[in-house]
RNA sequence: UCCUCAAUAGCUCAGCUGGUAGAGCAUGCGGCUGUUAACCGCAGGGUCGUAGGUUCGAGUCCUACUUGAGGAGCCA
C-alpha cells in the first residue's frame, strides 16, 4: 500500500479520494466519544493536519487508540473521504491504526495556547507546534531562496572561515577560540598571554563577519556571497540580537553603492515573494495569528520602490519633525533606534536606505566620499525590525585605506592581505550584510529573534 | 551593561491595606452516535524562583542573587 505524505494528500487530493492509503505521523490531539473518535495527525511534511476518523465498530483496538496521548507516533491505514461540508476538505476513515512510539500523559504540549517564553524552555518540542512548524519551514525555504537568488545571478557561494584571526574592526566582540587549559594559561616575559603556545600559535576567535575574506573572493569571482553562522560575544539583551546568528554577505566587483542597494532591494523582494509563493499555508497562519498587518506590509514592500535618503537629509528631517526625541539629533552621532523608527515607520512607512554616514561612526573599510566627511555606507531600515541590512562601497584606493588604518591606530601589518587586494588589480566594489534571522522575523511577523532560531544562543542562555 | 516589570499547580493566571492558597486548561476516571481550542460530571495535583531579614504571623513588606520579559546601548 502506498505510503502517502500529508503534503501529497492536500496538494493532489483528487488522486486519493476513495482510495485506501497509509499515512504516518504524530498525534496532535484525539477526541473520542462512545462510537467514534477523531485524531488530528501531523506528519511533518505539511503545515496542516489530516483528520483521522476511527469507529468502535470497525477498529479492533478502538479503546486503545482513544487513550493514545498527544505526541504519539502512529501509522494509519484508511480510506480518503471527501468532506465538503466540514472544516477540512477531506479526512481518512481508518481501517487500521498502529502505534509506532507511544507518548505519555505528561507530554508538555497541550491543546491550548502556550506562551513563547514557555516554549523556549522546551525548544526540543516546540517545532511540533503550529507556530514553530511554520517558522522553521519558512526559515528553510527562505534559506533556499537566498541561494537560488544568488545562484541564478551567477554569484559564487564562498565558505569563509568560522575560526579566524580577523576581527573586522568594530563588527563586535569575539568569542575566543583556544585549547588553553583555563586554569593554566601560559604568559610571556611581559606577562601577556602567550598565544604562540596556543593551538593556532596566535589569537583566534569565531567569525563576526566573513566580509574581508569575501572581498578576496570577490576580486576573483566578481560576484560572491557568503551565508553562514556568525558569532558575537556582545552582552546584548534585546529581541533582535543573538550570540549566534546567520548572515548573508554578498560582495560585488566593478560596482558602487547604488549597485549594492539595487541588489539588496531585489534580494529582499525576491525572498519575500518566494516565501509567499512556496509556503502559502504558513504565511496565511502568520497573517491570521501572529501579525494581522503582515500581508499588507509585505505587499507594500514587494510592490513599492524602497526609499532613499542620505544621513544628512535624515538628520534634517528629524530636526524639522518637531518630535520630542529622547536623544538629541546631532550631525555626527549615529541615528538612535527612535530616530530610525521615526524615519521608516512614520515618514516613509516602508523600507528606507539611509546612505552616506559620517566616516567617524562607520568602519575603516568604507569608501570615503568626495566631501571627505562621509563614507559610502548604507543601512536598510524596515518598519518593525529596524536595521536589517548594513553595507557599503569599500575603499579600493590603497593610499586612502592605508591612511584610514593609520588614523584609527590600527596596524597595517594585520591587514597585509586585505591591502594586497587593492595592490593587485583592485576595483571599486561593494557589499552588504543581511541578518538572516531579522529577515525571517520581518517575513513571518515574529517579534523575537529567539523564536526564529531552533536553539537560540543569547547571553546567559545556551541550553540544548 | 543600564532602566522598568515579572517569577504562585504541568500550562495561563487570580490572590485587596500581611492572617498559613484558588480558577480555567491539561492529566486520571466516568458519560456522550461526528468532533474539530469538542462538551458534561468527579478526582488527584502547590516546601508560592533562591538565600537572608522585619513580624506573634510573609505568596503579600525589605535586601541580595538567579532567571525571564519589555525598552536602551552595541549591531545584523
Amino acid at each position: 500500500m502506498e505510503n502517502i505524505t500529508i503534503k501529497q494528500l492536500y496538494r493532489n487530493m483528487k488522486d486519493y479520494v476513495n482510495k485506501t492509503i497509509k499515512v504516518s505521523g504524530w498525534v496532535r490531539t484525539i477526541r473520542d466519544s462512545k462510537a467514534v473518535g477523531f485524531i488530528e495527525l501531523n506528519d511533518g511534511t505539511f503545515f496542516k493536519n489530516v483528520q483521522i476518523v476511527f469507529e468502535r465498530e470497525t477498529l479492533s483496538n478502538f479503546e486503545e487508540v482513544c487513550k493514545f496521548p498527544s505526541g504519539s507516533a502512529i501509522i494509519v491505514e484508511g480510506e480518503v473521504v471527501e468532506t465538503p461540508q466540514a472544516k477540512q476538505p477531506f479526512e481518512i476513515k481508518a481501517s487500521k491504526i498502529e502505534i509506532e512510539g507511544l507518548s505519555t500523559p505528561d507530554y508538555p504540549l497541550q491543546k491550548k495556547r502556550h506562551s513563547f517564553e514557555f516554549l523556549r524552555t522546551i525548544a526540543h518540542l516546540r517545532p511540533r507546534t503550529n507556530t514553530f512548524s511554520a517558522v522553521f519551514r519558512v526559515r528553510s525555504l527562505v534559506a533556499y531562496a537566498i541561494h537560488k537568488f544568488f545562484q541564478e545571478r551567477d554569484f559564487v557561494y564562498v565558505h569563509t572561515p568560522i575560526i579566524t584571526t580577523s576581527d573586522c574592526e568594530g563588527a563586535g566582540q569575539m568569542f575566543w577560540v583556544s585549547t588553553f587549559d583555563p586554569r593554566d594559561i601560559p604568559f610571556d616575559e611581559n606577562n601577556e598571554v602567550d598565544y604562540t603556545k596556543d593551538f593556532f600559535g596566535c589569537k583566534t576567535g569565531l567569525t563576526v563577519s566573513g566580509q574581508l575574506a569575501g572581498e578576496a573572493y570577490c576580486m576573483a569571482f566578481r560576484k560572491i556571497y557568503t551565508f553562514g553562522p556568525t558569532f558575537r560575544a556582545e552582552n546584548s539583551n534585546t529581541a533582535r540580537h543573538a550570540s549566534e546568528f546567520w548572515m548573508v554577505e554578498p560582495e560585488i566587483a566593478f560596482a558602487d553603492l547604488n549597485d549594492d542597494m539595487e541588489l539588496a532591494e531585489e534580494m529582499i523582494k525576491y525572498i519575500i515573494n518566494y516565501a509567499l509563493e512556496n509556503a502559502p499555508e504558513e504565511m496565511n497562519f502568520f497573517n491570521s495569528f501572529i501579525d494581522k498587518e503582515l500581508f499588507k506590509r509585505l505587499d507594500n514592500v514587494v510592490n513599492s520602490d524602497f526609499a532613499h535618503i542620505t544621513y544628512t537629509e535624515a538628520i534634517d528631517i528629524l530636526k524639522k519633525s518637531g518630535e520630542n526625541f529622547q536623544y538629541p539629533v546631532i550631525w555626527g552621532s549615529d541615528l538612535q533606534t527612535e530616530h530610525e523608527r521615526y524615519i521608516t515607520e512614520q515618514v516613509f512607512k516602508k523600507p528606507v536606505f539611509v546612505t552616506d554616514y559620517p566616516k567617524d561612526i562607520k568602519a575603516f573599510y568604507m569608501r570615503l566620499n568626495d566631501d571627505n566627511k562621509t563614507v559610502a555606507a548604507m543601512d536598510l531600515l524596515v518598519p518593525g525590525v529596524g536595521e536589517i541590512i548594513g553595507g557599503s562601497q569599500r575603499e579600493e584606493r590603497l593610499d586612502y585605506l592605508e591612511r584610514r588604518i593609520d588614523e584609527l591606530g590600527m596596524k597595517k601589518e594585520d591587514y597585509w592581505w586585505y591591502l594586497d587586494l587593492r595592490r593587485y588589480g583592485g576595483t571599486k566594489h561593494a557589499g552588504f550584510g543581511l541578518g538572516f534571522e531579522r529577515a525571517i522575523m520581518y517575513i513571518t511577523g515574529m517579534t523575537n529573534i529567539r523564536d526564529v532560531i531552533p536553539f537560540p544562543r543569547t547571553p546567559k542562555s545556551a541550553d540544548f
